[in-house]
DNA sequence: CTGAAAGCGCTAACAA
DNA sequence: TTGTTAGCGCTTTCAG
């Protein structure tokens, strides 16, 4: 760690000036293409690296992105959402600094400050699951994209999955197997993905000229526990579902279990679908459970490219993009919990 | 966002020179309580906030910590860990830049470089299950602190679980419930953990007066399919085991549908502990599974608040802290997956 | 095409 | 106890 070599190195080094060394490493001004790749090589045997530090200071871009989350701690998702995020800012040479307020409004409040005093360039306000939010009074003027959130106004750019679409790819799976009489374990909470999901199914369902029984439908919170006794309740019943469609993959599990207590085989006496692809439970289950992915790398990989989008003509009021909203689609991931219905 | 308020503004506000609002705000040097409040309710009015990127230039500090971890995106145990760090390092004024190198030795060495071109003050090289590490080449000379990973030099403190007392607490779990015949799913993967456990488990079975029954003992990989049929083998000889402590909660779930393939119903038949209390699974699992916590969230914290201190010596080379290698305590949690053997 | 000079907003010597 | 003065290492006008 002898003294870290500076810009002014290089420049004496390469024999000329900080602008030139400046500029060589930077891509601007206009400088021979001979001077560049000189400097540019001297920089590398020196070992030269930037202080972001300064050249943050003078030229107001931090090189450094936000990422405000409620649980990352709670939720095995957040993973994939943050490698996709962080893939993508390493395209840009960015990196992530990341905080989780633990759905703390104040801790929220000092996170975002701490964030903006580091001088973030953007921010990134991310929901481990799908949720209509506010967004805090101190990201006004920041820009800002929400994942797996969604706001009332749209002057802010989003993205969450296809909640609807996830649900008939779903159920459009049951359907294509033969089944008639489908299911639906929902969850009680008042979100987003509670109504698309519901909403996808009943909508799937007349779309393929099935009438919507409203008795097959029933609702747990999303444990396992609950769900098992949501599942008993359509399992017990003389005419039983030959399918269940269930809310996510801890449901799902839950379907599992009470259908084992009945002695009833899967997939041959029920098929089961889910939504989530959680796949340390899905590949876990016996048999492997089919299950519609939600897209949590991709959810990170857009917001951070949107960002980059939004950033980049900042400035130029002109020629800014418009925000945009995205509703992502959600991959069918097949093992083997779907067959025929019984005849 | 009218322009943001430096130091400046505050200084002119209050009347006084910028030396004095920076002591006020730092605490450092000599002044009135007076001045010292007066400053600081102003700054407080302005809505003053420093520009880290300014201070951590000059001083030398960025109050930034870097988290390099192989993959926090497969592990559901990240943001356990993640939220001990960030935790503890607000407390500190600390916020974290985390990295996910993805295992990728050319990655790893490109992103801690960016940590490092950004000033971090420290870096935390995590894994995300215990491993023994090379720290890499670019870290020297950086305070370190390692997180569920050792390294065979105790020039750099580390925190890891103390595998053997994990597997200890999960066998004699077993014992006190009664249990004299208990069979070990193990690992095949060659990590600290794998050997750690298998110790554990022998010493604490020959600490019990308890012979070890090297036939009682197989090994798969890490899942469920391939534990399934690891467990198969004990649970079909005539002789079988009265209970199993299983390497981790993914093993437990195979050994669970083995047992339930034979109709071998858990506690009654059959007891099951392990390792790893993933609560997702141990939660979901019937019955409830009895595991022993692998200590996520207080790694986490511990490394951070070592870093702090091992920080706050730096300069002064003489009282700076020995370093120290920490083998945590597994603590367990139980459910209803352990009772006494069948008579 | 290249260089000199002026700061970015703050902290740390040093004076007063 | 407070103020003055130099920079931290870089980017960016603006001149040559």
């Amino acid at each position: 760690m002898s003294k870290r070599v500076g810009i002014r190195d290089v420049a004496a080094a390469a024999g000329v000036s900080l602008t030139t060394v400046s500029h060589a490493l930077s891509g601007a001004g206009q400088l021979s293409d001979a001077t560049r790749e000189r400097v540019r090589s001297v920089a590398a045997d020196l070992n030269y690296a930037p202080n972001r530090l300064a050249s943050g200071l003078r030229s107001k871009r931090s090189q450094i992105i936000g990422f405000v989350s409620d649980e990352i701690s709670t939720t095995p998702y957040a993973g994939r959402v943050l490698l996709g995020a962080q893939e993508a800012a390493a395209k840009n040479d960015w990196v992530l600094m990341i905080v989780n307020t633990s759905a703390d409004p104040r801790f929220e409040g000092r996170s975002i400050e701490a964030l903006l005093q580091h001088r973030v360039d953007g921010i990134i306000y991310a929901r481990m699951y799908h949720q209509t939010v506010a967004v805090p009074e101190a990201l006004v003027g920041v820009p800002t994209v929400l994942l797996d959130a969604s706001t009332g106004n749209d002057h802010i750019s989003s993205v969450v999955p296809d909640e609807e679409g996830a649900a008939r790819t779903a159920v459009e799976h049951l359907i294509a197997a033969g089944h008639r009489r489908i299911g639906y374990l929902s969850n009680v909470d008042d979100i987003p993905a509670t109504r698309g999901r519901l909403d996808g199914y009943r909508a799937t369902l007349r779309a393929h000229g099935i009438e919507v029984d409203e008795t097959l439908i029933t609702a747990s919170d999303s444990t396992t526990a609950s769900a098992r006794a949501a599942a008993a309740l359509l399992l017990d019943r003389s005419d039983r579902p030959t399918a269940l469609f269930c809310f996510n993959d801890r449901i799902a599990m839950g379907a599992y279990q009470a259908a084992q207590t009945r002695g009833l085989r899967i997939p041959d006496d029920l098929s089961i679908v889910s939504i989530d692809n959680f796949e340390i439970l899905a590949d876990a289950m016996l048999p492997g459970l089919d299950s519609v992915a939600l897209p949590h790398y991709e959810m990170g990989q857009w917001a951070i490219e949107r960002l980059a989008l939004e950033l980049q003509a900042d400035g130029d009021d002109d020629d800014a993009p418009a925000p945009q909203q995205i509703r992502m689609h959600c991959p069918l991931v097949t093992r083997q919990s779907v067959g025929p219905p019984p005849h």
